[in-house]
DNA sequence: GTCTATACATTGATAGAC
DNA sequence: GTCTATCAATGTATAGAC
């Protein structure tokens, strides 16, 4: 995604990947933008007309990029601890990879939650299929039998809103120490598994 | 917070409130703030020299409100189940009257960290002492052994994170429908106190 | 396609009358 | 204390030369 520097219109989406998602569209100055790609902002008007359609051309690659594919884990074959663990990996590999994720899209999300409804039509996002499959689980026994919305609802918040409140963290568990702050994201991953999979396995123990 | 409407300065605080934490610092008008006061813009720099003055005053208030009494729960003498249930209820139950809470705080302390730090160190927070009655508790075999820290960003993250997603929620989850949605937030308290006893609560169940 | 210069709109902040 | 009118700064967008 950081590559592809060759061309002019690659180059100011990158910039303007880099300054959106770090400062948000109310934040975003297309001055910065034009200054982190190298050229000057009327460059910027003339390859998308305004900073909307700027914005939603960066907002839509990320949307796609955030949603990743975890229906086709599910599909698979695999014991439903496998795939628990295995959304769990793919999730957090993500999100340390772009830790500004969470905090960019919840901030643009809440303030216009429209755009965000028509890129998720978009991309043809349905959950439906993973509800059947932890339903099916449940009917096996293979988990014990709870709500599947708030399963979904409780790995996903594990996962992500640790990024979301990294600075938090970041001041009042670990005093502003960075390696610390480091060591507790990367230890999350063993730590989220093994918290759902006590939740959920039944019995023996 | 919502009273007290009788003299100026009130009634810009509580029409500063609402803005401030519907469109942000950074998305809020000053004009906006003066019209939902029922006065002048004038009069608001008349009360409070700046736009930043009169948010520091807003922001600092509610970080007071969102960091609760937490430590009083946990050093009662009750049993450590006990402590955990009444901690979910006590801060779901204040997310559920201001849920937009997650994702004012979410957006300004990514906006700017410093200005949340200098807050938690006047307000005096640290979370030192929940951690040793955690560790306690380990101690004693009354919960499995496990990292604190993360116990303790796997509970808020499950109080916390759906009220700043609950756009997503309301549209990926519940197609848009209110009730579903609003029905699903009231579940909550019950789910998350039922997964977290689950996961933490050694053999006999 | 890319630049410089500038128009135009928005908004935080102030001056001054009452 | 409260208002109207206005300033000054910032930022998006465009015009026009090269």
């Amino acid at each position: 995604m950081n590559t592809k520097k060759d061309n002019t219109e690659d180059k100011i989406l990158d910039a303007a990947k880099n300054v959106f998602v770090k400062k948000g569209m109310e934040g975003a100055r297309m001055q910065e933008i034009a200054d982190e790609a190298g050229i000057n902002k009327a460059l910027l008007h003339y390859y998308f007309r305004s900073k909307d359609k700027l914005f939603d051309a960066i907002f839509s690659k990320i949307i796609g990029l955030a949603f990743p594919k975890i229906g086709e884990i599910f599909q698979s074959d695999q014991a439903f601890a496998w795939k628990v663990e295995q959304v769990i990996d793919t999730y957090l590999s993500l999100l340390m990879k772009h830790p500004y994720l969470p905090a960019f899209i919840l901030k643009e999300v809440n303030r216009d939650p429209s755009m965000f409804f028509k890129l998720v039509l978009k991309h043809g996002f349905s959950p439906a299929p993973i509800f059947e499959i932890i339903e099916e689980a449940m009917d096996r026994g293979e988990i014990i039998r709870m709500n599947p919305q708030h399963l979904v609802v409780h790995v996903l918040s594990m996962c992500i809103f640790p990024f979301a409140a990294k600075p938090i963290i970041h001041f009042v568990l670990f005093d502003e120490d960075k390696q610390a702050t480091q060591a507790f994201f990367d230890e999350r991953k063993q730590e989220v598994k093994q918290f759902v999979l006590r939740a959920i396995t039944p019995e023996l123990k």
